[in-house]
DNA sequence: CTGGAAGTATACCGACCTGTATAGCTAGGG
DNA sequence: CCCTAGCTATACAGGTCGGTATACTTCCAG
């Protein structure tokens, strides 16, 4: 990973950027916002990132990072394969609760950068197998007739509470979300 | 509705503009490229709907009647109310096969346009809620004793189907949720 | 027969976009 | 002591954006 190689500049572009394609989207943010709000040039974020493309990219990556790690560590604490799957939804509540309103960054990035062959498509692809992974791993570890089939439906409840947190007005969807993965793994 | 009131050009514009919105993004689409597109002049455009956001709100409307019409036709040809909860998974997978296959365009158009006044907000929370209340009044009428808690497990699994879809490489992710679904309706 | 509705064609506006160029400042290490 | 990395400041290029203005045509209904 190269970042805690950032200089305190590009440090400060990356965690605006971050806040601002987060919140206001990615496309609605231009280069010039981010320079003004992280308090630098432009010139500073194309010697730093390259293009926008690329500082879209570190964003994702970026976050991404956080969140794998906050998973891992709900994970760990698990006390059993069951138990973890259930972390996994706590992971998410916490996640959200510290870090947005906006569901899942990289399928709202996705959403906008709708080009097959766009990076970030590759990204999101390749979070979401990791979380299917994830849980395909966990329902082998606990003897499930049927793991894949398990870690899908997971997943579906899993993003699909991302999702309706992100539009709101449904309440306590991740709770449920929880409760349904609670029922899928105690009675499987 | 006024769906049935527009211009011949009319008509062609909100043709054009849904399939380039959907596939390539709104933000990605400008009022040009969809008037070169329809064969027809900006000019056409402004006259006939006013604005850029006005044809994206006639888009998004004209998109969510349809697909409510689909979803309404699979609940009449139901035989119960618990086969009523399967066939809204059967429409989805019919609406995704003829139309795209890029998710939801509503969850997609408020993942674009972030403002929280935005009336694209407004159409995704009131389409979301009445299939939160479709999913209720099948499960009240089916006896289950607890008919909102179903229908939100219900909506997070079509949701999260959806979004899946939509990102790809996710195998089966809509069998995987009728299924679910069909579980949730048998042994409640 | 005439007037208005629905178009086309073309040109333009100001704002904003990503990205580049030029010049200068500062601090730390060989 | 000087060179380079990292930065600031400012200006600008080239393009696209949503939206408007003007002038002409076509066609149908009162």
């Amino acid at each position: 990973m190269t970042a805690d190689t950032l200089t305190p500049a590009a440090r400060r572009i990356l965690d605006t950027a971050s806040e601002l394609f987060y919140h206001r989207g990615i496309g609605a943010v231009g280069v010039d916002l981010i320079a003004a709000e992280a308090g630098v040039t432009k010139k500073t974020i194309y010697d730093r990132f390259g293009s926008k493309e690329r500082l879209i990219v570190a964003y994702l990556r970026e976050r991404d990072a956080r969140w794998r790690a906050v998973v891992e560590r709900h994970l760990a604490a698990a006390p059993g394969h069951r138990e973890a799957v259930i972390a996994v939804f706590d992971a998410l509540e916490e996640w959200t609760r510290s870090d947005g309103e906006r569901g899942c960054a990289l399928v709202n990035a996705a959403a906008e950068l709708s080009a097959p062959a766009h990076p970030v498509r590759a990204l999101a692809v390749e979070e979401k197998q990791w979380l299917l992974g994830r849980f395909t791993a966990l329902r082998e570890a606990a003897g499930a007739p049927d793991p894949e089939g398990d870690a899908v439906e997971l997943l579906l409840l899993h993003e699909g509470a991302a999702v309706m947190h992100g539009v709101g007005e449904v309440h306590a969807a991740i709770d449920r979300a929880r409760l349904a993965a609670r029922r899928l793994v105690e009675q499987g």
